[in-house]
DNA sequence: AAACATTTGTGCGTATGTATC
DNA sequence: TGATACATACGCACAAATGTT
C-alpha cells in the first residue's frame, strides 16, 4: 500500500541510525518541526502508525515512541479508531491592565460563554484580606465560574469580592454569564488588571471534571488582582486555565 | 503518647462527621488555612500521619487522601523516613520590560548561577525567523543553558539570537555564566522584554532530568521575544519553568 | 558495616452512605 | 422499591526509604 499523495509532510524516511541521537528523538524533532513550520495545519490528520512507521524505515514501536512524546507535548492528538490529529493551538490571551475574557475571547473569533457554579458570603483568609486589603476575617463575597470558547471549557475558579460593596453580584453574573456585565451594572465596570500571578500544576480531579480534561493534564493557576481606576482593589480571583487550551500572552 | 506543645497548628479533632462534606476535605480546608495563614510556616514538620490521624480523630488513610491532595496543590511534600514538609514558597519572578533572570533571583535574596548546556549554529525554523524578523532559514546561534536559585534548577532553556549580530556570544556566556553579562560585552546589555508567551504541560523526561523533578510535576514554558531600546528583536527565547518553584508575576 | 527504629508508601478486605436508574 | 455503582472510611499488614546507633 503506497502513501497516497495529499499526506501530510513529515518527509520520507530521513533517520540516521548509529548517530547517537535516538531514532525516535528524530522523529519527534522532524514533526515538531513540520508543526511549527505549517507544513502540519492544525486539525490535520497524521498517517496511521503503520504508515509513519514505514516511512520513517523504523518499527511501529519506536514511532509510537515518537508519537508519545509529542501528545505528552500537547502537540498531538490521538483517539482509538480515528487517528492522530495535530491539535489546534491555543487561544492567545493577553494579560493587561484591560483583561476581558468576554473580549479576548470574542478577539479570538470564538463565542464567550460564562456560567455560575456557585457562591457564597464567608471570612475573608490572610491571602484574600491582604490583596483586598482589607481586616483579615471580613466577609468577602466569592462566586465561583465556569467560563467557556465555543462551549470548550477555558477556565474555573474563584472570585473574591468584598461583600459590602458587591452586593448582589453574585446574582448578576448568574442572570448575565459575565462578570464584566455585572460590575458594570455596579458601577463598576472600569475595573483594571493591577496585578498576575501564574504558576502551573497536574490537574486534579476538580479541574478534571470542571474543565473535561483527561487525566494527566495540567492547568496554570492564574492569580489576578483588579482594581478601580484609583488602583484600590475590587476584585481577586484564582483561576485555573486548561494550559493547552490556552497561551497566556504579556506585552511589555 | 501525648502531643508536644511545640507541636504545629492544624487544631485537635474539629472535623465534623456527617456534615456532607467529606472528612478528608474538611482536613484540606484545615491545613491549607494554617499553611496560608501563617500557622504552618515554610520548612515546617508536620506531624507524623498516625499523630495527625489520631489528632482528627479519622483513619490513617482518610488523612492519607488529604494530604495526597495539599501535595498535588504543591502546599507539602512527603519523604519516606523523613516525613513531610510544607514546602517553600515558589521564587516570584517579575515579566516586565526589564526582566533578568539573575536580578530578578538576587532580589528574591537567593544566589543565581548559570551554565552552559550546548550551543550551535543552525537555521531558523518558521517561528524563530519571524519573532527575530529575519527571513526564514538565516543563520541563528542557538545557546541551551540551564540556570539556578541556590545550586536549585528553575529554568531550562533555548535562545536564539541572529548569528551575524553575535559572534561569539556562546563563549562569553560559558565564561560568565550570564547572558546578561555575555550580551553588555557586545554593547547590546539594554535589552529589554518585547513579549513574553506562557503555556503548561506535564514535565517530560529530559525536563526531569535537567531540572531534577520528581515524576509528575510540571513546567510552565516561556517564549520570549527580547529587543534592543529601539524594540528590534534581538532574542527569541523558549524556557521550562520548574513549575513548584516559579510564580510568574505580572504588574500592571 | 550492620542492625534498628521511624516514617511514608502500597495493597487487600470490608462496611457504609449516597446518588442514579 | 430495589438494584447498581461509586465515593467514603476503617483496619491490618507489609514494603521501601531514611536516619541513627
Amino acid at each position: 500500500m503506497l502513501p497516497s499523495d495529499d499526506a501530510p509532510v513529515t518527509a520520507p524516511s530521513d533517520v540516521e541510525r548509529g548517530s547517537g541521537v535516538a531514532l525516535w528523538r528524530q522523529i519527534v524533532e522532524r514533526i515538531e518541526a513540520d508543526i511549527h513550520e505549517g507544513h502540519l495545519a492544525p486539525g490535520t490528520r497524521l498517517p496511521t502508525e503503520m504508515e509513519l512507521a514505514e516511512r520513517f524505515g523504523v518499527n511501529r514501536h519506536t514511532l509510537r515512541r515518537a508519537l508519545a512524546t509529542l501528545n505528552e507535548q500537547g502537540l498531538i492528538e490521538a483517539t482509538p479508531g480515528r487517528g492522530t490529529f495535530v491539535k489546534e493551538p491555543p487561544i492567545r490571551y493577553p494579560i493587561s491592565s484591560r483583561t476581558r475574557f468576554s473580549e479576548i475571547v470574542s478577539g479570538e473569533g470564538r463565542a464567550p460563554s460564562g456560567r455560575l457554579i456557585g457562591s457564597r458570603v464567608e471570612p475573608a483568609s490572610a491571602e484574600i484580606a491582604t490583596a483586598l486589603r482589607l481586616p483579615p476575617g471580613s466577609d468577602v463575597l466569592r462566586i465561583d465560574m465556569l467560563r467557556e470558547a465555543d462551549g470548550v471549557p477555558i477556565t474555573a475558579g474563584s472570585h473574591w469580592y468584598e461583600a459590602e460593596r458587591c452586593r448582589d453580584l453574585d446574582l448578576l453574573v448568574a442572570a448575565t454569564g459575565s462578570v464584566t456585565r455585572a460590575l458594570e451594572t455596579l458601577g463598576l465596570g472600569d475595573y483594571r488588571r493591577l496585578e498576575t500571578r501564574i504558576t502551573a500544576r497536574l490537574a486534579d480531579e476538580e479541574d478534571r471534571r470542571l474543565l473535561s480534561l483527561p487525566a494527566g493534564r495540567t492547568v496554570m493557576v492564574v492569580e489576578a488582582i483588579n482594581g478601580d481606576p484609583q488602583r484600590r482593589p475590587i476584585q481577586f480571583s484564582r483561576a485555573r486555565f486548561a494550559a493547552d487550551r490556552v497561551q497566556l500572552v504579556v506585552k511589555n
